[in-house]
DNA sequence: CCTCGTGTTCTACACTCTGTAGAAGATGGA
DNA sequence: TCCATCTTCTACAGAGTGTAGAACACGAGG
């Protein structure tokens, strides 16, 4: 289980851009301002939605287990469960996951990494 | 863009699996038989489907680029357009690229691999 | 105690994707 | 020409996602 949708995948770049449980409304916000004003040309919309609609995403993400919401709190608040990094790097697991030969992939996979990247992971191998 | 649905998945698992070019009648044929004598536990099921069914997943299979169909030929032959590890790995590569810290994902990641993988990897990367 | 504003939950609908397949069109051999 | 076989078109149901109104909850102020 993984895919989400264009809007869920907003509302979790922002909550784990701006780390700190963030409320319905100050995302509602986020969503408006975030790559709006931007005139250039890149970047997505200015999405202006209801509340609502964010409490909605808030709640399938929820269910998904990758939003965790405080409920004590008046105005709920919502956090990441997971950073950003973790989440990518699970995922990356299951899909490699997915193949009977992981070895294999990961031949292919390390044949298509930058020179950078290639030197990161030798320091994180290690030695032995 | 990369999820395939469950049967889209069965497909591609036995062109990658039986390599060679098969026809859709072939498959709705390896479709039934797989795993579905197999009167175990574990598996899917043991689809009976329609030809026109397998027709059209592989359509669709097409259209998303990951099969290619020998039009000439009379009962048309489809392949996977590459192998199970390239397309694995090429997906881990989506995955890592949708994070903005690649680095970071990359220290998660390898951080929750098997010794053995890990090993492949000191062994892919080689020295220098 | 009642009510209003702010916040949350329920319900709903449209659209896309996937599974599933019948109906209709194409085509080569008997 | 006509049949068997194969492909393409069209269709529909069910899940997932975007989007939001309607209804419900609840603390502050009158």
């Amino acid at each position: 289980m993984a895919s989400l949708g264009e809007l869920e995948r907003a509302v979790m770049d922002l909550l784990w851009a701006g780390h700190e449980a963030a409320t319905a409304n100050t995302l509602r916000d986020l969503l408006a301002r975030s790559t709006a004003a931007q005139g250039g040309a890149a970047g997505h919309e200015g999405k202006d939605l209801a509340v609502t609609t964010v409490l909605t995403v808030l709640s399938r993400l929820e269910k998904k287990g990758l939003v965790e919401r405080e409920r004590g709190t008046r105005p709920h608040r919502y956090q990441a469960v997971s950073s950003r990094e973790d989440h990518t790097a699970e995922l990356m697991h299951e899909v490699l996951g997915s193949a009977p030969d992981r070895e294999a992939v990961l031949a292919r996979f390390i044949g298509s990494v930058t020179e950078s990247e290639a030197e990161t992971l030798r320091k994180l191998l290690g030695h032995s």
